[in-house]
DNA sequence: CACGTACTATACCAGCAAGCTAATTAACCC
DNA sequence: GGGTTAATTAGCTTGCTGGTATAGTACGTG
């Protein structure tokens, strides 16, 4: 997967990763130190692993010291996330909750008087045939 | 997976699901309309997927008008993400790229003569003596 | 050198995710 | 009823993820 931002989504997809990074938040610590809170759940080597998806999607830098490895937060892949995700920004505000939606339909529809039957006038096959099928390109997504 | 948190992020990390819900921005789309700018590359079944993935995470609501399942966007999930990402806000603008964190190191160092050797000194047995290794709450994380 | 500590590598397993084809349901129209 | 379109379901393969146990490497100290 060489997509960065599915790297990092991914990476964050895990109770355990983000309970690291969120460890790491509160500054540098060595695999031993962020192991410790998941050690009656886990094994060592299992943190390992963790790390190393947070290491190769970016979030966290390994340096060496003698036999310990410092690890740090890097927040720049979340920059980019939320960039993403700021693209959404008018959504998150417009869905506050199910009320919300429920009463802007209520209000929509008493309006128009049944607005879902001119919604349907441009689909079928005639809207197939406007555009090819040009796939997008999905790291600008 | 009863962890709503990771189910979203879950569901961003896949280009293809990011396109889907980009399209739903500009307004609510048939599967089969979601579907077209992908069918050089995937067929029916795989889009179908991918949207359950997006409709169990709660970013998107299918609902049903004869044989067709519009689909609109839901950004609740979103903001909760968000949320979670606000807390690495000050993370974010630290880390502006490596040039940056190369200078602060640099004056850091100059301003102290060697700062990781103090920084070692909490490390060993004796931490982990310190507190039971009790679980964090993932879903607070 | 020997030993404890910190971490990593390897090998292995169960389970899930992503993709396909083919078949099936559901609804509309003639 | 028969045909067409919309969408899902079922069954299968493939490959990744998350976890384990067991070693193995690297480093400081007695």
């Amino acid at each position: 997967m060489p997509d960065t931002l599915s790297q990092t989504f991914s990476a964050l997809a895990d109770p355990t990763r983000r309970a690291i990074l969120a460890r790491l938040r509160t500054g540098e610590a060595t695999v031993t130190q962020l192991a410790e809170p998941f050690l009656g759940q886990m094994t060592l080597p299992g943190v390992t692993k963790h790390l190393k998806v947070l290491e190769t999607a970016g979030l966290v830098t390994k340096t060496r010291d003698a036999q310990w490895r410092p690890c740090t937060l890097n927040a720049k892949p979340l920059k980019d996330a939320a960039a993403w995700m700021e693209e959404y920004r008018v959504h998150m505000e417009a869905s506050l909750d199910r009320l919300g939606d429920y009463l802007s339909t209520l209000t929509s529809e008493s309006a128009t008087t049944a607005t879902h039957i001119p919604a349907n006038a441009d689909r079928g096959v005639e809207r197939t045939a406007t555009n090819t099928p040009e796939p997008p390109d999905a790291d600008t997504v």
